[in-house]
DNA sequence: GCGAAAAATGTTACCGATATCATTCCGCGT
DNA sequence: ACGCGGAATGATATCGGTAACATTTTTCGC
């Protein structure tokens, strides 16, 4: 803590030297003119203020490290001066960079936004700054953790629990705190945030089995991670007999257009379907709408139940039955592993299952 | 160009003298465990392949500089070291970071996502990373553009043209190619690529006239742009004699609960209302949920317009009217503006409009 | 009033890459 | 055979902060 400012006498310790440079008088020493006219740096401000380059240091880092009075007249010249630090160079002297990287498969029409959104606000309440990768559904990813890593990030957010060896083996090597989210494996590469997709196909399963529903057919997105909702949702009908599901697939990411085609595709085989299940909300959307538009009611004649929970799930008519999964608080919480494990704290749950509910609606 | 190989013998050009260290040879030079055990420097990767760093500089950033043989060598050695060079250091004596930053006032539930993808990917292919700053609807604007600017980005995105004088100021000094983007103005900081709000809300008017309504609500969210869209919208009106529209205003970012509230506002002023204009789709959605529950058909008794083409826009029922902008290439030419810019190009066209789409659907 | 501990500030070196300039080597024309 | 020019590589300084350690000043207990 800073001494009370009137028990230190504003003198300072060592009378400015009559050097040949004017001397450092209290209100109007050197002047803006005197300094290099382009970039000014850190050894201009502590020339103006009369105080050393590592005491300016202080005064913006840690200003409880310095006298009042000295701070006062060190503010007084950042701000007069237009002085902005160099964080490139205080990164690299103090090894911590202030950036986490975050990696993600797309954002545009995906629940991840949430997630982001999320993981931004709580590391920018910490001083951190976010880097955004897109890795476009795994094509292109250890390309960019690779170019990610040489940025020396504090911490690193990745999306999902698939990941190449080559660069498992790099991201373990680099010991930096990496969280995965928005999966579920008792072996992470470091710390894990997420749900577990087989259950969530299961929990879908038993909702349409207890709605009645038997017949059941996927409209479905063949990435990692609906893949392994499709089989939970598999394992759940086959626990109640059923043995086989008529499945439409479809590439990631899943969109309106391709549910229509979906549920043509499925009523084109000519087996009975009396429910729809979805990898995804906007899946969901366009089997409904092809639906209708087959003079099908919903849930009579046909149910639906979707993933995802995405905004407009609640209000399309009818609603949509779908899967919520709580997107900030896995941005949230990922933050603030992170921060914590970067603090240099101990994180004792190294996997947090932030689970899912079923939501209910019109569609089933 | 390099020469070709067989025209460059593989001895090297000095004898590796007989000094204390083993002399460097062909095949098996310095071990791995010869090598520092933490960080992999240039300078290690150096060492092991018998070359002094700033070869192996080259190697890395400009292939062609270096001959095969050596070029060949030194890959192997970074293969097995691992080495990952430190981007910090590298940015720091360079003056180029490889970074662009991008701050938007929030992305859940906006239409900057798909800006912000296109021009994540545009960056990338040109090998730079895209930091992500969260202004909160300019509320910490400063302070986030004062922090993003210590980290010496190459170019600056910025959503709106809205910033304070301080900003403003900080920007032009820093000599950083800037883009302003989802707005218009004669006098942007730098470069611009947006359209004119304004003008989009005079179309609204427009249009919803043309179809014969006069009696408008409005339900409006507060933010400068949705402002200026207000004021367009307002003007259109008034050229036809509208002196008025009753509007029930709201915050940002809007929401479909906003919506209901909204029209059950406007409806609660008991004034004829025929159409609601909304400053965005989501208020459209909740309008059209709370018309749907008082049993008002649209567009028969009451016809709604939005705003920004939300993905769900075109799949409600009825589908929406709305305003399409072509956020995707507002990212990817301000990308490519910026890019150009960075390469050191005269950028001829400072401003760019994008332009906008009324895209009539069934609220109508 | 003295000495030890704490506070405030300073000196120096260093983080790890690359810009700049220098050097060496080779091919080729005359 | 010689000299020139370009290709390949190297030595050194430097980017702008901060860590580590050193020094000076102040506080405070007895």
């Amino acid at each position: 803590m800073a001494r009370k400012p009137s028990q230190r006498p504003p003198s300072r310790r060592k009378a400015p030297p009559p050097a040949p440079q004017a001397p450092v008088a209290a209100r109007k020493p050197v002047t803006i003119r005197d300094v290099a006219r382009k970039p000014v740096t850190i050894r201009d401000v502590a020339k103006v203020a009369g105080v050393s380059a590592i005491t300016v240091s202080r005064a913006l880092s840690r200003p409880e490290l310095v006298t009042a009075e000295t701070l006062a007249r060190i503010q007084a010249v950042v701000a007069r001066t237009g002085y902005v630090p160099n964080v490139l160079a205080g990164s690299l002297r103090s090894r911590r960079s202030r950036i986490v990287a975050g990696v993600f498969p797309q954002i545009s029409n995906t629940l991840f936004v949430d997630t982001i959104q999320a993981l931004a606000e709580r590391l920018r309440q910490d001083g951190y700054q976010l880097l955004l990768g897109l890795s476009a559904y795994g094509a292109r990813e250890d390309e960019l953790i690779a170019g990610i890593l040489g940025r020396q990030p504090d911490g690193i957010y990745l999306t999902g629990i698939s990941h190449s060896p080559e660069t498992r083996r790099r991201l373990m090597a680099s010991q930096i705190p990496v969280v995965e989210a928005w999966d579920l494996t008792p072996t992470p590469i470091d710390m894990l945030v997420g749900f577990s997709h087989t259950r969530v196909g299961e929990a879908m399963g038993r909702h349409l089995l207890e709605r009645g529903y038997r017949d059941v057919g996927l409209v479905w997105s063949t990435d990692v991670r609906a893949e392994m909702r499709r089989q939970g949702l598999l394992s759940a009908l086959a626990a109640e007999g059923i043995a086989e599901a008529p499945t439409s697939p479809g590439p990631a990411p899943a969109t309106f257009q391709r549910g229509r085609e979906g549920l043509a595709e499925l009523l084109a085989t000519g087996k009975r379907i009396r429910a729809v299940a979805c990898s995804s909300d906007p899946l969901a959307q366009g089997v409904i709408a092809e639906a209708r538009e087959r003079g099908l009611a919903i849930p009579r004649d046909l149910a639906v139940i979707g993933f995802g929970d995405f905004d407009f799930a609640a209000y399309t008519s009818p609603a949509i039955t779908t899967v919520a999964i709580d997107k900030a608080a896995i941005g949230r919480v990922a933050a603030e592993r992170l921060l914590a494990r970067i603090r240099g704290e101990e994180v004792a749950e190294k996997v947090v299952d932030v689970g899912f509910t079923v939501v209910r609606r019109g569609t089933t």
